[in-house]
DNA sequence: GTGGGTGCAAATAATTTGCACGGTA
DNA sequence: TACCGTGCAAATTATTTGCACCCAC
């Protein structure tokens, strides 16, 4: 049940947390804005608010259920966080989004993070590209 | 002259585009929201508007003049284009933003779009650091 | 029952735009 | 003198907050 996940995260299970973490499950692998979600969601359940979507994101963000990526297109995107880190390629001509993860990439990170004295504790990286 | 790259981007040379290109040039490497730059440049100027620094700014950075970064905490950040390409490094603790550039990176990016059958055309990536 | 959660509308924050005036070529 | 460019204030967009009511525990 999902209910699960909302209350290990210290949360009332209330119905918009529900449609919300329902809505990003039938949905995995695919972004969504908090607008997309509140127009998706509200043509089923007709009475959540807009700003219900913002509070209930931020506190999935906050407990980890949640990831936000900011793109440069100025508004947030938000996916399920299924425990796998992976980074994001934008097509540029079609807006697509894909997701992959490569080792190497996360090492390399690493790698200069230390080369400049530092510690890495998390990166944001977006490839902008398109097709060949 | 300062003024000789506005002209080369086609744009006429005014007092405010002046402006914001000396403080620029006079703090290469340093990053500046719009707000900063307006608040700063009007310290000396005085009859400067902010929709104008904005205005200057996109102008700019369709010119190749500046780079423009959205760093995750919300305002986008400009800096001279010096031709060099660099990515970030923010100290999270301090707020500290670091420019680093590595080949290594660089090639691998292009080798992880090309993998997946694109071309890459460009690429943000910050690296959210802490002082070991 | 009661305190956290919600919808709605109003408030912010960053950025953009409309418009009449001013300065550059 | 042409028109582009500007300052200012009002408009937009994304997000947040105040507040009275409602529901999960």
């Amino acid at each position: 049940m999902k209910g699960q996940d909302i209350k290990e995260a210290g949360l009332k299970v209330t119905l918009p947390r529900l449609h919300v973490l329902e809505f990003l499950e039938a949905h995995q692998g695919q972004h969504f804005t908090a607008d997309e979600l509140f127009t998706q969601i509200r043509a089923t359940v007709s009475d959540i608010g807009l700003a219900t979507i913002y509070r209930v994101l931020s506190q999935f963000e906050a407990a980890g259920l949640v990831v936000k990526h900011q793109f440069d297109n100025g508004h947030a995107v938000y996916e399920l966080d299924t425990g796998e880190h992976h980074d994001h390629m934008v097509d540029i001509d079609t807006g697509e989004v894909k997701e992959f993860f490569s080792k190497k990439l996360e090492e390399l990170q690493e790698q200069l993070a230390d080369e400049y004295g530092y510690e890495l504790i998390d990166h944001n990286m977006v490839l902008y590209v398109k097709k060949k």
